[in-house]
DNA sequence: CAGTGTCATGACATCCATGACATGACACTG
DNA sequence: CAGTGTCATGTCATGGATGTCATGACACTG
């Protein structure tokens, strides 16, 4: 690999003049310009970032730690992981402001991420983006607390600058847009216990009946999410058959994910309930092999990954640039958009139909 | 930032023996060891890999590019992630060879190519890796040919050394499975045109029906992929009437990806067909998301990213060491398992079931 | 034309770690 | 005890690019 030495003495000139031509910091005369790009292309000549930035101190590098951060689940959760997207948008976002992205994966296990810090600290990263799987709340402190960071899909308890995906108020306009088809008995699939989306996602849910003044009925809540278990399904099934066995059954389905909406479909298919006609069904997350690929296609709440992972580097990037991160807003929650698809109608004429 | 200098002072010692005593690479008095232990403890010094790697020539990283690297579909095609799992897969096996991983997304425009090279040149990268996000064959040779480098997903004319999931291996495992229940009409959504894949995985069945002795009967296959397109459902609503109007009617459905068993299971189930007992159906992918939550669970070939992110980097850390590519294997394919799932049990016993 | 400013360029030190080479302190051999 | 080997450590130069300072060549001002 050719050395700014080499392109110098091809051009005839100094190694710093065609540092010069090169960053532009000092007036080159446009025949030096010309003889040193001529070197440059030459020779295939690329400047080492290496020996740059030992000079600078800026290494225009950042890195990404994706897996469960936290030591709470230290499996890879199946079918569970953070979308590619998160990593694409913020890869995307650093470049064009001139950052390159290095990535690691803490393989699901906490112990590990102390060392992967410790292999970024090495290549000087400027700041780092942490990133889970899946909405949550970090336990143990991240180590070396004076690199600057962005935490994705998570948060702490540190106030460490956070980008998270808006659950409550997605599930609200999700929720706002089944109202506004005319349904008044909406059911609601909720998710796992414990998890920051399941709470919420409920929370979102139960502001928007209250602001369109129809009354929460705990009837029309039931869990339905083990994680894939094998339970599972018979969990929705039984959940579903419940709601229909209501006095007033509901008239439309609110999932948790889209994932429980696959399930909500077959077992409505199974009882020969037609969506939309009979019974409208909303996901959440817009997993859009799900959500484009069941028929009818599912309306459903983005999780906003694109966004999260975009906005995430360009946080970082402020703090990067000095803006020491604004306390007011340590924590940002994105929402993601309404995608309203045919699985989405106003309620069937006849509301008190029973199945 | 302390530097060894530091270090040096702190332990009373010169840098060269903190250098030593970090690298092993002389032997160092026990006392010495641990005061330098000490003082990097204290400073919190982790070694600058630039400076390391300016004197030493190995840089250890390795370059990703992921997105579409042949200027075929520029457009980000909806849904068709490379998994996630490649990256994850290729950077712990990387690890284990000490080698740091970059990555940088092409965005869908292969124009964008040469400039993600030039950066990853800039930072001395040992190797690359070029990950599709689909099984393709690179239009465009890849510039900068004199890197070391391995394909995943894709492959050139070149011989460029790349890894490729054994799409017609995985199918033939998959039909000898479904024969193995007794099965002997077999019908065949294919893949859209063109694609390596819908080729490979219709060889995979028709040799499987081959060796099995069972006749292939091309009413039997019929396209069902439009890429996700408005038209598809209807395309596989009128495919399996069409199968389900033939005098001998089939006992198993494959399809040709796990997105396109969604829309069959939909579609059945509105037929009142009822799956395993009337037909089965597989799928390919195993996109667990889907496979694992469809109900009854999917029975679906493994498309093996996990393995394939693996292999690629084990290969590349092969080459880099030295071992110039094996003229023999330049391509590798990778097979993934066949995973029974409830979808698939024996043809009923009245073969003749007409709906 | 001397004096001053601007422009283009070069010389040199420097960033941090390490390879090559050297050295002081011992221990051992004959 | 001179000679040799081993061990632990230090000195110095180096890698590639760039910040700092210096300088030669002009052009312009009064």
């Amino acid at each position: 690999m050719p050395t700014i030495y080499d392109v110098a003495k091809r051009a005839g000139v100094s190694p710093k003049t065609v540092s010069r031509a090169i960053n532009g910091d000092a007036p080159v005369a446009e025949a030096t310009r010309e003889a040193i790009a001529l070197a440059i292309r030459d020779l295939d000549y690329v400047p080492s970032h290496a020996a740059r930035s030992m000079r600078s101190t800026k290494t225009g590098l950042v890195g990404m730690i994706t897996g469960a951060v936290s030591g709470a689940s230290d499996a890879s959760a199946p079918g569970g992981l953070p979308d590619l997207l998160i990593v694409q948008t913020a890869q995307s976002r650093l470049e064009q402001s001139g950052k390159a992205l290095f990535i690691a994966d803490s393989g699901g296990s906490s112990q590990r991420v102390p060392e992967l810090i410790m292999r970024f600290q090495a290549h000087r990263v400027e700041g780092m983006l942490f990133v889970a799987e899946q909405h949550k709340r970090l336990v143990d402190p991240l180590p070396w607390s004076d690199t600057k960071k962005v935490l994705v899909n998570c948060f702490d308890d540190e106030g460490t600058p956070a980008v998270l995906p808006d659950d409550e108020g997605g599930q609200f306009d999700l929720v706002e847009a089944v109202l506004a088809k005319g349904h008044k008995r909406i059911a609601f699939l909720t998710l796992a216990d414990g998890l920051p989306a399941t709470q919420l996602r409920m929370r979102g849910y139960q502001n928007a009946l209250t602001k369109a003044g129809v009354a929460f009925d705990p009837d029309l809540v039931l869990p339905a999410d083990l994680m894939g278990d094998a339970a599972e399904h018979e969990l929705i099934a039984d959940a579903l058959d419940k709601f229909f066995a209501l006095p007033s059954p509901p008239t439309a389905i609110c999932c948790g994910n889209d994932r429980l909406a696959v399930a909500v479909y077959g077992v409505l298919r199974a009882r020969g309930i037609t969506i939309p006609d009979d019974v409208s069904v909303v996901g959440f997350d817009d997993y859009r092999v799900i959500s484009e690929t069941l028929y009818p296609k599912l309306t459903t709440a983005e999780l906003p990954y694109a966004a999260m992972g975009q906005r995430a580097a360009e946080i970082l990037t402020e703090i990067l640039e000095g803006a020491e991160a604004p306390a007011e807003k340590i924590t940002e929650r994105i929402k993601g958009r309404v995608v309203v698809r045919e699985s989405l109608v106003p309620p069937p004429a006849n509301t008190s139909t029973n199945h």
